[in-house]
RNA sequence: GCGCCUCUAGCUCAAUGGCAGAGCAACGGACUCUUAAUCCGCAGGUUCUGGGUUCGAAUCCCAGGGGGCGCACCA
């Protein structure tokens, strides 16, 4: 049997789910005269002499495969099969004795043997690095890791479907930027050789995106991978992948309201129900979100009134007591923003909107139409960290210039997060961008609240990690 | 990059300075209603690597490597 070669393709037209689905209330001794083929794994096998009972396990679920010497092609192989053999079986759907619901094999086919087996047939397997680097092994030894990876299929699914019905179009804009623009992060550098240049993997989608809203798109979006050389933690990973989308004649609060309605139909789509339970928390989503400004959080949390107009030194001797860094060049808006992270969004449940950030590390967005020194910006924060990030477009080519530039003379004395003057997208905007709200928003992270698992590596297929050595 | 923890059979874990073990998997066998089947048998090891201390090291120490968590950075 193991010397035949194995087949090409199995005829298989039921899944373990529709047979169950199907007869799953007959009682114990049934015959129903119908047959059915299902094809999976064999992973667990109880041979007993002339008959055997074993769990096939395919995408959908599993069943019982009955067999028997008497009714059975090929038994004796059959009940030697290692656990983890791919077979394909054709039979009738009865229960045993015992009122399980089994297919009662006629004719089976072994299509791909387990030469390797899947860990313990209770136990599983457990390590960290052994699930990440053969997932191909976690997905059959952790139900749940099959459960995540299907949630965050079922969420990127639904955010398409929900925005393309709002008219938001997906475009896909370049990996390759020869300018890392969009976000304060250090990039993956790469070579083109023909170009004989440097290549940047973006870090984020956004200057292209809003290219295209000059362009005259004026709902659009990406689902983008984006790349970001910085440190992996149980919330980083290198590559992670973000939903950006704009929307034209809209501002921040605009996408307050939007990112509030899409959250809300997502979990109500994907898990029934407006609270999600996180790490044996409860997030409300139904609950009234709310809104406060960052000067307000950072000046409650640190029992004194700051805002950016504060005294550069005052806020300085407040970062110190904290035993922050501070650096020379930081201006009050940085010095307030990092007061707020050290002190407040890892307390924050939410879900809330934390708003109006200092201009000084917002190089792109909009002035606040009020609040000087502040732009029309926010963060969604849940379970103490950013979800969302969002503002009205900053619209005003000179006003984006010198933003530029500031981040060009903090890149110049040593940031190498900062960004660079992206002298194509300060002629895009000359052309003419029209009031426009973005907002990207972390999926991996998102994905991780609604299959409640504390690391970022349960939601990616394939986390990075460092290569194995044989 | 730094700190703490961790690494024993294919998997899950024992052995706490004194003979490296168990369950599961695999392999051989028994069994006509099992449900992690049960039972019998057999095999499986550079205890992550390299040094050191010791009469004796999986165990203690040092260095290196993988992983986890935290910090930093970031989303």
């Amino acid at each position: 049997m193991t010397n035949s070669p194995f087949p090409y393709t199995f005829d298989r037209r039921d899944t373990c789910a529709s047979v169950v689905s199907r007869f799953g209330a007959l009682g114990p001794g049934s015959s129903t005269g119908v047959a059915v083929s299902v094809a999976g794994r064999v992973m667990l096998m109880r041979p007993q002499g002339k008959l055997a009972f074993a769990r096939l396990v395919d995408a959908s679920g599993s069943i019982q495969l009955f067999a028997s010497q008497a009714d059975t092609g090929n038994f004796e192989e059959l009940s030697k099969l290692s656990l983890g053999d791919w077979v394909g079986v054709d039979g009738e759907v009865i229960t045993t004795k015992k009122g399980e619901l089994s297919v009662k094999v006629d004719t089976w086919v072994l299509l791909a043997q387990a030469r390797r087996g899947f860990g313990d047939k209770w136990k599983g397997i457990s390590d960290p690095d052994l699930r990440y680097r053969q997932r191909y092994v976690d997905l059959w030894a952790n139900p749940s890791s099959r459960e995540s990876l299907l949630m965050r299929a079922a969420t990127i699914s639904f955010i398409r479907n929900w925005l393309e019905k709002r008219g938001f179009i997906e475009i896909d804009t370049p990996v390759l930027h020869p300018i890392a623009g969009g976000a304060t992060a250090r990039p993956f550098v790469t070579t083109h050789n023909t170009l004989d240049m440097d290549l940047y993997l973006r870090i984020a989608p956004e200057l292209y995106l809003k290219r295209l809203v000059v362009g005259g798109f004026d709902r659009v979006y990406e689902i983008a991978r984006v790349f970001r050389n910085e440190g992996m933690s149980p919330r980083h990973n290198p590559e992670f992948t973000m939903l950006e989308l704009y929307q034209a004649y809209s501002d921040y609060n605009d996408a307050m309201v939007l990112i509030k309605e899409l959250l809300m139909d997502l979990a109500k789509e994907l898990t029934g129900d407006l609270v999600l339970t996180y790490q044996g928390n409860l997030i409300d989503l139904g609950s009234t979100w709310e809104k406060r400004s960052l000067s307000e959080l950072v000046s409650e949390a640190i029992g004194l009134e700051v805002s950016v107009s504060t005294d550069r030194e005052v806020l300085v001797e407040q970062c110190k007591a904290r035993d922050i860094q501070v650096k020379d060049d930081w201006g009050q808006g940085k010095l307030i923003l990092e007061l707020y992270e050290k002190t407040c969004e890892a307390t924050l449940w939410g879900p809330i909107f934390v708003t109006d950030f200092p201009r000084e590390v917002s190089p792109l967005a909009r002035a606040h139409r009020s609040q000087p020194g502040l732009t029309e910006r926010f963060e969604l924060i849940i379970a103490g960290r950013e979800l969302v990030n969002a503002f009205s477009e900053l619209c005003d080519p000179d006003d984006q210039r010198s933003r530029f530039e500031s981040q060009a003379a903090i890149k110049a004395s040593g940031d190498d997060e900062a960004m660079e003057v992206d002298e194509d997208y300060l002629r895009a905007l000359e052309y003419g961008l029209p009031p426009t709200m973005g907002l990207g928003m972390g999926i991996d992270r998102l994905v991780m609240l609604l299959a409640d698992v504390s690391t970022i590596k349960e939601v990616i297929a394939f986390p990075t990690l460092r290569p194995e050595v044989y």
